[in-house]
DNA sequence: GCTCTGTCACTTGTATACAAGGTTGAACAC
DNA sequence: GTGTTCAACCTTGTATACAAGTGACAGAGC
């Protein structure tokens, strides 16, 4: 018989593969709007800047094109998924219905309190040991979300929101240069936790529900805003046809 | 300027490519039991099999990877996924939650009548129009279930449904072969379509999360037994350590 | 019998060669 | 100037060669 495998954990540590990195780097570099949506490119290409051969470029390519940021045409290069406002609106409301059930399902636990202990000493703090970086808010931001829902137990629906917010973090990071904004997302953690510990079900998922709405609002604000002056620079596709 | 790609349905009508080809037939073989779950396999061996060169086969393999079908292991093979109940159950829980998010967002829609004709003519039907062909059932009851969702208009938690329901589908079909299963499918699913013409939204949100948690119960049970039976025979990995 | 060790067949990861089809642009007819 | 044709040059899709690491096992040493 065969022996058994070595667990996810021992696997990890050996050092990146090839496609691993490159699929990271493509990633970043759309993220970072190095690659502008609407943008062409051949596997030649990458594999030249990535310094490999275009078998890991192309493994990179297609995981990317399932995450949804890149698309391939046959025999005729790929292209940066290009910016569609419907596409990120039912990714928000997506990422909204998992969190609200994730609120829910943590105010029936029992011991809420000790769960919620790490966010609440990292996001009820005192005003003066808040911090003021606005890339770094916009990390924990994120770890915030994603604590929701790894702390609520159903680990596919976690695995199931990250995704949702990776797609979403290449406008969500526009957000977070916004006057105020990291104020108020203290604010608003904070006010959140609170009503769990309160075991006030429906107000914790109102609330949080108008959380991520002006989220979702103000990027698509600042996004348009943002994507009008760019494309005059860097001549951005956007898809405003639905 | 590069001239416009042509669209979706334009490039579709290609033939399928070698690596789409291996990815459908191996999906088919997990779920048809002739690859058996814990089964270790190589890529030469597939290649073999289906005739083609490791290339497509890897393309293949990784986006199985991807849908959580089979796990790759570092220079040693791949393995078809060992059942895990706990990652079905949460599988189960996602899909309760977004098809009663699509069935109370279509109760608030104006025309829901003209929306679910079509899934009422098929499944509001004389008794003596009822088909009984168990595998054929098994396939309208997915196709019922993604018609809630498409019709509810959120293409990416479409998306999502879909790819849960892939993932479920090779213990859901073992549900369908079960005396009076599909008496049970047609009165709940013509059920569930007069409390939604009726508007009666928490009754409907209700009724589906019983629907879906008595298909999640029924499958624990026979997949449990029947995987008892199989496991002698064949010897499949049952993960139970959670 | 038990443990260690070196080897060798086999695995995936990566690079490269070739095939099949798409795109472009210069030459040409008008 | 404008439309057409066609060949050279791209592109991705697929096959194959090689590199690096894994694991099974025979045999030595005890």
């Amino acid at each position: 018989m065969y022996p058994p495998y070595p667990t996810d954990a021992e696997e990890k540590k050996r050092p990146l593969n090839l496609a691993e990195r490159i699929y990271q780097q493509l990633k970043n570099d759309i993220f970072d709007f190095q690659l502008l949506p609407g943008d062409r490119f051949s596997e030649n290409e990458i594999a030249r800047r990535m310094q490999a051969s275009r078998t890991p470029v192309r493994e990179a390519l297609y995981r990317l094109e399932r995450d949804g940021f890149v698309q391939v045409h046959f025999r005729s290069g790929w292209q940066v998924r290009p910016f569609d406002f419907r596409y990120f609106e039912d990714l928000y409301d997506v990422r909204t219905l998992l969190e609200i059930a994730a609120v829910k399902r943590l105010c029936g636990h029992i011991n809420i309190k000790e769960q919620l202990a790490g966010l609440i000493t990292l996001w009820c703090c005192q005003e003066s040991q808040r911090l003021n970086d606005s890339s770094l808010l916009a990390e924990m931001d994120e770890d915030f979300h994603f604590a929701l829902l790894a702390i609520s137990g159903n680990q596919e629906m976690a695995a199931i929101h990250r995704t949702v917010c990776e797609r979403l973090r290449i406008i969500r990071r526009l957000d977070f240069t916004q006057e105020g904004r990291i104020e108020a997302t203290y604010d608003e953690h904070a006010h959140l936790l609170n009503l769990m510990l309160n075991r006030q079900t429906e107000d914790a998922a109102d609330f949080l529900s108008r959380h991520i709405e002006i989220s979702k609002n103000t990027v698509r604000h600042i996004t348009l805003h943002r994507i009008q002056s760019a494309k005059s620079r860097y001549n951005i596709n956007i898809r405003t046809d639905n």
